[in-house]
DNA sequence: TGTACATCAGTGAACGCGCGTTCACTGATGTAC
DNA sequence: TGTACATCAGTGAACGCGCGTTCACTGATGTAC
């Protein structure tokens, strides 16, 4: 039996699994390069080897929620029978799941400017640009895809921050609703 | 003439407005208690006469600029042909000239349960939904006020992030676009 | 009118804390000959 | 097969920093008699 190499636990993707540990635990106050290093049982300085200071490390931890996100949002464009509202609904699912990390990805200026991020980002857009594009007419895409992001980027951020009216009920079905009443045939 | 009794400078507003000018120049990371007293030219402790501790001075801050936004929505909605337009550029404008307080009140979570930012808050939903219920069909008033009030936020968000995409044009315009989308007759 | 006292806004020094980052280093692993 | 050396991931102590909060206080203003 050839022993398999043991697969080598790579440092760097501990480290973004204990960040995202800390986000799901603390939440955005708790998350320092420190506290990941601490929680991932490796001294601080450990993490200058794969991130040349703490906000390439955050910007990190960002990108792999959106790809997560991007992927959930494939699915249920896939399988369901109305995509548009299921990436809808899927989207706030995430959004209220990941609270923290949400925040992280779309919350802090210094953010802004991480290429491997806005490719991640413009991965999640395109996922819903494409679906809009096959729903609507053709004049009117841009601006309905643009205005379902917002739509569902304003109300995943509100249900998160406790801001939505308290009788709205659940956040997804209400994605659900919101959506169709801006794409009718979504 | 009767030396009017020069208006005590009051610390309080004092340190609001300190407060609001330490967001304009330097965002969120910058706003501490020090940070603000500092500014305000009085000691760390002067602030404890006023504000139970670093919590409370941000969430005064917060609702100091509600009010403000809730006067701007006011103003639009009385002085436009098309009111509710009106008050999604004016949502968005305030939202992208005072960005670093716009993050301030929807931001940190921990700023959820303070009464009087909630009023605030209610006061300033309650002048959009006002003026979507007499725009729109009886039944449809709840959904489309919420599914408008997530569509400007989600969009003064996103363009205060640089989260659109690089060819949306000017947010004020977009807003308009939108919200004309979603309410045609606003 | 004057004195004694209470109130109250703001002071200034000090506390302990966790942070991001730097530095010189160790010890294991891989490579050349 | 053995030796010498380079590479490289991670260590651990230390730095300076600004933070929120506490404490005992000062000095001006108002009030009672």
């Amino acid at each position: 039996m050839s022993t398999q190499k043991p697969a080598k636990p790579e440092l760097r993707s501990v480290l973004l699994q204990a960040g995202r540990e800390i986000l799901a635990a603390d939440g955005m106050a708790g998350l320092g390069l420190r506290a990941v290093t601490r929680r991932a049982g490796v001294s601080p300085t450990a993490a200058y080897r794969y991130f040349a200071d703490r906000e390439h490390l955050l910007a990190a931890i960002a990108t792999s929620g959106v790809w997560e996100l991007t992927a959930d949002l494939e699915t249920a464009d896939r399988s369901a029978a109305e995509p548009l509202i299921a990436q809808g609904v899927a989207y706030v699912h995430f959004a209220t799941a990941n609270a923290a990390l949400y925040r992280l990805i779309f919350g802090p200026e210094r953010l802004a400017h991480y290429p491997e991020l806005e490719n991640a980002l413009a991965a999640a857009y395109g996922i819903l640009a494409a679906r809009v594009a096959k729903t609507v007419a053709p004049g009117e895409a841009e601006d309905k895809s643009l205005a379902c992001w917002c739509l569902m980027h304003g109300l995943a951020s509100l249900a998160i921050d406790t801001r939505l009216p308290s009788d709205s009920g659940m956040p997804e079905a209400l994605a659900a609703r919101l959506v169709k009443a801006l794409v009718p045939r979504g």
